[in-house]
DNA sequence: AGCGATACAGTACACCGTACGGAGAGAATC
DNA sequence: GATTCTCTCCGTACGGTGTACTGTATCGCT
């Protein structure tokens, strides 16, 4: 930690992390021009960081599995990337390079629920992306790409730009939070080795023991209904989707 | 991992478990009847441990750290509470425990919103609920009595039993999407001593030599225009919260 | 009084992120 | 060609984590 505190107060030293975490992102590794070749590239521990992160589980996800994965020593990492936060940064900015952008000749509707069906792909083929308490969204050139896109699609409507800005925040908040819903599940199921319906058989205890339906009515109405059955599919997602653009198409006709 | 597949299948464990957590949940603890008197009640335990949380943020949350703020030995917390993940599926059904009800006679819309703002103040008032990879919604009383009463408020509406569920599921993430974009900013700007706007000052090299208002034109224009000025208010969600529920609005008004 | 169950807590183990320093590789300089 | 300087790789170590195990002290019951 070199932190040469000098005279100028603290805002400095998060001037020459956040520099630093902005290069790695932006710029390609400069190669080492001294010294002896390096075994691996930047992009190879990222890759084999997430190689990691989908075999064993984010909360598997450590420098020393990732090392052994790529056949180094875990210090030999730190070469690459100044720490584990950066190098999750950097995993992040890679699983957003996937989404694709949209046809800008489609009407804005139709792009915004492409972007939304992108979010949610990436997030099913990257579950680590939600189960981490460590996702901060980085200022990668991959996720401002995105979010710019969205924003640029959001902004077809006319509505005014404050508008712009909290309807595409919107759209990215709903599909992650159903994303999380799912993701929480699966790996649930994952985890204890039953699914969705027999991890309630499981807790039947509590169904026995705890549960009336005198006490939660509504809950026992909808379950009888069939209500929580597709929770966790796409239907339940496009949904709220739906129900936002529909909002959002409101705010547009009242605003001719 | 013991899984100890007996001849029953994996579900056997996950009930032995499933079943003490619940238990742990709803029944109050059973005073030890046989051996030396406790030090502590589990209520003492789960306090603790929020205010450890509170106190150092839910990263630095440990048996050791909560043990020592209660004045005991690390183990003799696994006394009162199976393991850590269990402590902290009580600490969030405290947490759940702090909301209040809206008026039954209020209109559907007016309870809904309350319950937004219930779950908006419970977030700001615990964010250690938010920053945890531990979180699964545990299947605790206050919980469980909280989301009832959402659906009862949804079901006002006359709305399909399914299409309630759904709603109200979207209600409840988007309040905690909401939080949890405003938590942490709030949590990054107290770890790096800067706030908002300095935060972005802070990593000014990137304004000056990567980013361009070619490559993120609509993002420019919405900063211009001072659209991410309000972003963590609670204008924010209250506005995606009207959003949702115009769009309820409209389902229900088609529906006679 | 003695027995058996239980709370408390010390020690230990495996694992984590990472600071530090040494050994060796290879380009640049003399 | 010899030297110097820079840089990679990695072994070791430190302070932290969750928690399994064990011993001891304490209490209610017989």
């Amino acid at each position: 930690m070199d932190e040469t505190t000098s005279d100028e107060p603290g805002a400095e030293w998060g001037t020459a992390e956040g520099r630093a975490m902005i290069r790695l992102l932006w710029d390609p590794p400069p190669p080492p021009a001294r010294g002896p070749r390096q075994k691996l590239t930047l992009d190879q521990v990222v890759a084999g960081a997430i190689e990691v992160a989908h075999a064993h589980g984010v909360d598997e996800l450590s420098m020393r599995k990732v090392a052994q994965q790529l056949g180094v020593g875990a210090m030999s990492l730190y070469t690459y990337v100044p720490g584990k936060d950066e190098l999750f940064e950097l995993m992040i900015d890679r699983a957003w390079a996937g989404r694709a952008m949209p046809d800008r000749e489609l009407p804005w509707r139709a792009q915004v629920e492409f972007h939304a069906g992108e979010a949610w792909r990436m997030y099913q083929a990257n579950p680590w992306l939600i189960r981490s308490n460590l996702w901060r969204m980085p200022m990668g050139p991959h996720v401002l790409d995105a979010q710019e896109d969205l924003y640029r699609a959001v902004a077809l409507t006319g509505l005014p730009e404050g508008t712009v800005g909290r309807v595409a925040g919107l759209v990215e908040s709903h599909v992650f939070g159903a994303a999380r819903s799912a993701v929480t599940d699966t790996s649930l199921s994952a985890r204890t080795g039953v699914g969705y319906d027999d991890y309630w058989e499981s807790r039947s205890s509590f169904w026995g023991t705890y549960y009336s339906p005198e006490r939660f009515p509504t809950m026992t109405r909808i379950w009888q209904e069939g209500g929580f059955d597709e929770e966790f599919s796409d239907a339940a997602w496009e949904f709220g989707l739906g129900l936002l653009l529909d909002g959002v198409e409101r705010l547009t006709d009242g605003d001719t």
